[in-house]
DNA sequence: GCGACAG
DNA sequence: ATCTTGTCGC
C-alpha cells in the first residue's frame, strides 16, 4: 500500500474540521465540551525518539497567523538537544483572540505547519494549556486530539483554576485544580523565576507529562521545544 | 453585577 | 500575542 506522506491529518478530515474552526463563541464552547470527552488523559506514549515544540506568533499587526514547529531529537543525555527540523506556515488571522478560545485560532495554522513536517515526532510541546481549561480543552488537547499524538501544554501563565504556594527549588511543583478536578501542575522551572502551567494535552498522564517537561528543561524557563519554537515563531531564531 | 481571562 | 529602550544580572 501506498506509503501515506507525513500529515498527522488527511485532506479529507482537513476539510471536515477546517469547517469547524469559524464558529460563533456559543458554538465554538460546545465543540469543546464535545471534543473534551475525546481527550485521553492516561499513558503509555510509547518510545520518544523526536519531541516537536509549537507556538504561534502574528505578523502584520496580527492579520497574518505564523506557526512554528520545531522537532528535535530526544537524548538520554539530556538537553542542550539537537535540532532536526524547522517549520514555518503562514496563513490570513481567522478570528480575534477570545479567553477560552484560543484554539480556534492557533490550531487551523499549526496544522499547517505539521503537515508541511518530514519528521514525525512522538511527543509535541504546545505554548498554551493541555486540559487546564473551563471546559478541558485548551490548545495543546485540541491540537492533540487532530494529530492523533502525545501532547503536553506548557503555559506562561494561568487560564483557571487554583493552588497553593509552589517551592522556590528548581523541580518543586504543586497541583492546580478546578472545581474539584486536578488539572495540571504549577513547576518552578528555574530558581527566582515565575511558575509555568504544565497539564497533558492527550494521550498521557500527568506525571508522564512533567517527567517530559522536566527532562527537556535546560537552562531556562521554558522547555527547550517551546522555547525554541517560541523563539521561531517570533523570527529571532533558530533558522541556523 | 463585578472581576478574571492561555496567546 | 504585539507595540517598544534601556537596564540589571549571570
Amino acid at each position: 500500500m501506498a506509503k501515506r506522506p507525513y500529515a498527522a491529518v488527511s485532506v479529507r478530515d482537513r476539510l471536515a474540521i477546517e469547517h469547524a474552526w469559524d464558529l460563533a463563541p456559543e458554538k465554538a464552547r460546545a465543540l469543546q465540551s464535545c471534543l473534551a470527552q475525546r481527550v485521553i488523559c492516561a499513558d503509555p506514549i510509547g518510545p520518544v525518539e523526536h519531541i516537536a515544540g509549537v507556538d504561534i506568533g502574528f505578523e502584520a499587526g496580527g492579520d497574518i497567523t505564523r506557526a512554528a514547529v520545531v522537532v528535535l531529537k530526544w537524548s538520554p543525555e539530556g538537553p542542550p538537544f539537537q535540532v532536526v527540523e524547522q517549520v514555518v506556515h503562514r496563513e490570513p488571522t481567522r478570528m480575534a483572540y477570545v479567553p477560552g478560545l484560543l484554539s480556534f485560532r492557533e490550531v487551523p495554522a499549526a496544522l499547517g505547519a505539521f503537515a508541511k513536517l518530514q519528521t514525525p515526532p512522538q511527543l509535541v510541546m504546545v505554548d498554551g494549556q493541555g486540559i487546564a481549561h473551563p471546559r478541558r480543552l485548551g490548545v495543546a488537547s485540541h491540537l492533540g486530539l487532530w494529530l492523533d499524538l502525545p501532547t503536553i501544554g506548557v503555559a506562561k501563565s494561568r487560564l483557571c483554576g487554583t493552588h497553593g504556594n509552589v517551592g522556590e527549588q528548581r523541580g518543586d511543583w504543586t497541583p492546580l485544580e478546578h472545581q474539584g478536578e486536578r488539572i495540571g501542575a504549577v513547576l518552578r522551572s528555574r530558581v527566582n523565576v515565575k511558575p509555568i502551567y504544565i497539564s497533558p494535552g492527550h494521550r498521557l498522564s500527568f506525571e508522564t507529562a512533567l517527567d517530559w517537561v522536566m527532562r527537556c528543561l535546560h537552562r531556562t524557563k521554558l522547555p527547550e521545544p517551546t522555547r525554541l519554537a517560541d523563539r521561531l515563531a517570533s523570527r529571532r531564531g533558530p533558522i541556523v
